[in-house]
DNA sequence: GGAAAACTAAACCCCGCAGTTCAGTTTCGG
DNA sequence: CCGAAACTGAACTGCGGGGTTTAGTTTTCC
């Protein structure tokens, strides 16, 4: 009676296939993915994949909406910070984000089956970019409400702190290739978090 | 004998493969280009690919390779203009280039290929991403010779200036999402300039 | 003009992999 | 405790694609 595919119900087999297969695609892309190789890896047989996915590609879209969906929301911040270690603070927290290898992973993917699903694409943008830049907006327009920033719109400032802060450092490391020393985490904020306080601060 | 692939020597069919290879390659990604597909695309016999690349894998470094070594050099700047003036001119070529449809691909489909085959990402960062750096480098370092900018490393300010020329615009555009009407290209070297020009203007 | 080198067209090999089927086993709800 | 539903494992289908071969045709260049 072909019993199809519902509304993803969350059930122990499917969340150990979801684990197995995100590890595979995040770790060596999605055409070199085989679901035999997910199958193996989640000690699952292929047969009970093809139960609760009905293909390759919706398998797929399943591993990044999943992990879309639990995009850690920013933790609220300890307010009445000045401007300078707010942003300090905040870009510290998303540069850590940008760097951990799974985000990589996933920004790699992503960049590469956006043409061939848009819609993941979109989703993929929306919980990840979109959704932190909104939240970085917030922080600023808060910043500015209290006199701590003037002279920018706080979305246009939370883009151009954003871009400071995903910078070299961050496509380097996208692209695999070995960090030249000096350049690190911390260093890239505080240029970035400079950059801002000096253009924008009262 | 196996004269096989010494040093690529240019010849016209060879070029004409290359063509061929790279509209598949930027248009599709690796692995939904076919080999068959490059040869009906070049009006040339499989074979005669064999001939001239050793693999799939080996034309597509070609590919890209290619593609690296032409990359058209920064014309030099018209001297004596102001910073604001000068980054602006320097951030429109960039941005401009950076939304090119073809450099999108070319992003797209090295990124994506980046984990198997590092050696072609460091080819392209270095001339790439990593050359353009140095160049807009270069001309904040004159800017700051004379007196135009104060307070950074040229190396530094190039960072921060090439971020925020890369944001939100650049990353929609990336993924094929369509554009929210306001941002256009222009805005987005205002700003970025505007807020070089706030921070390290003298 | 003629031989060597380049090229073509098409068949061919082979393998990996998406997806299916099925007979038998385990799990689980009532 | 029983029956249904979920799951297993392994075999099987079908196909697309990387790479090779061959026999014949064109180009090149001396």
């Amino acid at each position: 009676m072909s019993r199809s595919h519902p509304t993803p119900k969350p059930s122990a087999k499917r969340e150990t296939i979801l684990d197995a297969a995100q590890t595979a695609f995040l770790e060596v892309g999605y055409a070199a993915t085989s679901m035999d190789g997910v199958a193996a890896r989640a000690t699952v047989s292929k047969a009970t994949i093809y139960a609760h996915f009905e293909s390759k590609d919706l398998l797929f879209a399943a591993v990044i909406r999943r992990r879309c969906d639990r995009s850690d929301a920013f933790a609220p911040l300890a307010d009445k910070a000045d401007a300078r270690s707010t942003l300090r603070l905040v870009g510290r927290r998303l540069l850590d984000l940008l760097l951990q290898p799974d985000t990589l992973a996933m920004y790699r993917v992503v960049v590469a089956e956006s043409a061939r699903q848009p819609d993941l694409a979109r989703a993929f943008y929306e919980s990840g970019p979109g959704a932190g830049k909104a939240q970085i907006a917030a922080v600023i327009a808060e910043l500015i409400q209290r006199g701590e920033l003037a002279g920018v719109e706080p979305w246009q400032a939370a883009d151009l702190f954003v871009g400071m802060l995903r910078t070299d450092l961050f496509m380097r490391t996208m692209l695999g290739l070995p960090q030249p020393e000096g350049r690190t985490i911390e260093a890239a904020v505080e240029a970035a978090v400079e950059t801002m306080v000096r253009a924008f601060g009262r």
